[in-house]
DNA sequence: TTGTAGGCGTTATCAT
DNA sequence: ATGATAACGCCTACAA
């Protein structure tokens, strides 16, 4: 800058007037810098003016895992929304480790963000109470665990209920198993709260030995299928609490299937033999709301206190909630 | 800092040496600046650390699109790699138009990164050379255009050339043909090589109307299926030279499949009914790679020029390549 | 072992 | 409309 500046017969000062279009400069001077910039192909230091600002122009997003097509769809619509306003991304795969959490979004917000968007694994978020007040936090997808903050969810409860309604209005079943994987998170807590409502709305009685958790992989959704036909009076159709599981259990199923509906689309459900019916949800829309959320916070929308948006989802119905029947 | 020094009676460079592990610290000098710094719960200013060093400690990471699960596995290879030495992960999406892509990589190269590594999806990368002074950058997947650097690539060319000769040796197939996508990709280009090559070795000429691109999505898939089954002499088979459009033609030949085999796994393919036989690569290998040859790039392993790895691909025999025969 | 001085590149403040 | 000065927080070099 001080070459430019040099070049052009000014001062520094003004070569930063030239670059943020400071309305007062003359238009010969501001000529004259710009060819000066151009001559020296100048490229201003981002990351002194980040220092100087005090603040990085970066977004923060901190999801279980970007490889996962649901968390993709969410850190991809808060990009687009931060590029809009000529910001970056930062993403961070949490992992499975509820312990991880803590120092990976820690590594994060002492990098003087813009915003953290944040789909948690955790048991406990407190501690991020302290960091609020130098950095708009916002949680997607998942509710945060002791803290207050703004937070864009599904509807978990009213879709599971959907779901699990279905099957038995629909297609007539009276045992309907739940499929999870994660207990704590409050998605699954939700869900779960969603699946026993429907039953209880039927006048069926909940059973708790149809619930299987941890079911995040094709061993493990095996495994709780064989625990499940091992009942006395095993289930005539499953529910699945999370796409992951979903996946798992499509897998499991492919040549002996079971009626099914899972809450969460994912690639090629549509395309499977059978194809999955599942509660459908709109990643993209929630990645939208949570990064405009936090530049409503930055121009002072903190005045409505934090919000707690709960996004609708809507049943898709395709083949697997009306496969043959078992037994 | 100022305020612990003055509360630990010590001047901010000894804060800083506690900070940085300095041995040259008396132990009780030590913990006193300790005790202040927690009282005051200090968070070291990353902004001024990094402005100071004139370098971020960030990998950049951009990809034509984080939605897709093999980018995805890219970049979660790149960042588990990076924060193995203290690093952040910023990732950007390309897109499809390749002209967005010059201004989405200066943008990042613009932040003083410790390395980039890029999947491109543009025809001319000559511009990067003056970055290149700057900062490490490793292409992978797609080879660059007109530009030399670090690069990571997989087999596509004997790759192709495997899954065409499988169609061709394995099952009988004399008329096979070509579905990809963005032909100025040198992934591309390479895989339609091998398509060549595999049926020249076994006498056939290669029938450049059985080459369909630009096929990402179904509508498209759908599309080239027509035009292909209307010609005189329509395939027998089908060889798909990317994931995308596997995906999109394993949805299109649901109910009326097709020999088949696609470059690349994708999510389900193993679940799909017939599931799809396919070329498989390692992204996460392809990731820790590129993230890894920054860092010896940065220890000074410049010397030895820029490498061009090639990775190894195999066949995942399934069973889309063994449907009853349309014809 | 500890402290002082200075500067990284930019921009806000206050003059001119 | 333009410029001089100072400051952001940290760390290197050097001195004590």
């Amino acid at each position: 800058m001080r070459d430019v500046a040099a070049r052009a017969g000014v001062s520094t000062k003004t070569v930063s007037r030239v670059f943020n279009d400071d309305p007062h400069v003359l238009p010969a001077t501001r000529a004259l810098v710009e060819q000066a910039m151009r001559d020296l192909n100048y490229v201003p230091n981002v990351l002194a003016t980040t220092f100087r600002a005090g603040r990085a122009s970066v977004i923060g997003v901190a999801v279980p895992d970007i490889v996962d097509p649901f968390f993709a769809a969410i850190a991809r619509a808060i990009e687009d929304t931060a590029r809009a306003r000529g910001l970056s991304t930062m993403v961070t795969s949490l992992g499975d480790d509820p312990a991880d959490e803590r120092p990976a979004i820690e590594s994060m917000l002492g990098r003087q963000l813009t915003g953290l968007v944040i789909a948690p694994v955790g048991t406990d978020h407190s501690w991020l109470q302290r960091w609020r007040e130098h950095t708009p936090i916002v949680f997607v997808d998942r509710a945060p665990v002791d803290l207050e903050t703004d937070t864009f969810t599904e509807a978990d409860e009213s879709g599971a209920y959907t779901a699990v309604e279905h099957l038995i209005a629909r297609h007539g079943h009276r045992r309907i198993a739940y499929i999870g994987d994660i207990v704590h998170l409050s998605t699954e807590t939700k869900r779960l709260e969603g699946w026993r409502r429907a039953q209880r709305a039927a006048g069926i009685e909940p059973d708790e030995a149809l619930v299987q958790s941890h079911v995040s992989d094709r061993l493990a959704a095996a495994g709780a299928l064989d625990r499940l036909r091992a009942l006395p009076d095993p289930p005539t159709a499953l529910f699945s609490a999370n796409a992951r599981s979903s996946m798992a259990l499509a897998h499991v199923l492919r040549d002996d299937p079971v009626p099914f509906v899972g809450f969460g689309d994912f690639p090629m459900a549509d395309t499977l033999a059978p194809s999955v019916t599942v509660i459908d949800q709109d990643p993209r829309r929630l990645g939208r709301l949570a990064a405009e959320r936090i530049f409503s916070r930055l121009a002072g929308g903190a005045q409505d206190g934090d919000v707690f948006t709960v996004l609708d989802v809507r049943l898709v119905e395709r083949e697997s909630c009306r496969v043959g029947r078992r037994d």
